[in-house]
DNA sequence: GACCAGGCACATC
DNA sequence: GATGTGCATGGT
């Protein structure tokens, strides 16, 4: 054991399972990780709903949405004209696929990465978020509040690369996907319901775990208390 | 009305 | 390479 699944432990008493990524199939799931991208989940939703009632739920029926429509019926999740061009970017991977999107889904997690990283508008998280609740890799998210976590708990030094923050995890967890999934759920969690308005982290599940880095802001938030 | 939300690409120094 | 900025909407 060590203190990041130490930690997890305790996440996964004080919020319980978070059972991510809610979703119909894996296309869903990877356009809802373009949708949410620096926008809060609610609006996401909202944005898929318009395009389930659409029926641009499909990467092929998305594929031929003109963009204009596309933009508005993602409207609701922000940033529609960078969103709306990644998503048609995403359906155009599976359109050059053989066998669709289900071919895309199938690659190896290399290749999945490179495929998705391809994709303007899907950078690192977005990929590996894809990669982990859409294609089942053992492949970890870190995201603005895992990198608030890790910062503040004095788990990896201030300004860590992405990648650095990812094998830190990796290596310090059985390589797991379903592990790294709710994991990666529950520090948002943890950004979202428990820190944010508590400054001093009191009552933090962690703070008997791990120690606390009293010159770094607290891991709730993405941006607060800079 | 300010601040924030499950990032990313690009410009500039 | 680090740091800043635009992208857009809806909730608090």
């Amino acid at each position: 054991m060590n203190r990041i699944s130490n930690a997890y432990e305790s996440l996964l008493e004080a919020f319980g399972p978070q059972d991510w990524w809610p979703s119909e199939s894996t296309f869903e799931t990877a356009v809802g990780a373009v949708l949410t991208q620096a926008t809060a989940w609610t609006n996401a939703e909202r944005a898929i709903s318009r395009l389930r009632e659409a029926g641009a739920l499909r990467p092929g029926t998305l594929f031929r949405l003109e963009p204009a429509r596309l933009r508005d019926l993602i409207t609701p999740a922000g940033f529609s004209v960078r969103k709306a061009e990644t998503l048609l970017g995403l359906a155009a991977l599976a359109e050059g696929s053989e066998a669709g999107w289900s071919d895309l889904v199938s690659l190896g997690e290399r290749d999945l990465l490179a495929s998705l990283r391809s994709v303007r508008g899907i950078g690192p998280e977005t990929a590996d978020a894809i990669a982990l609740y859409a294609a089942g890799h053992a492949t970890f998210v870190v995201d603005a509040y895992t990198r608030r976590f890790a910062e503040r708990h004095a788990l990896a030094r201030e300004g860590a690369e992405y990648d650095e923050l990812k094998r830190l995890f990796e290596e310090s967890l059985p390589r797991d996907a379903r592990l790294y999934g709710e994991y990666h759920a529950l520090l948002v969690a943890l950004g979202k319901r428990h820190c944010r308005k508590v400054p001093l982290c009191e009552g933090c599940p962690l703070a008997e775990d791990l120690p606390i880095h009293e010159g770094l802001p607290p891991c709730g938030g993405t941006s607060a208390f800079k």
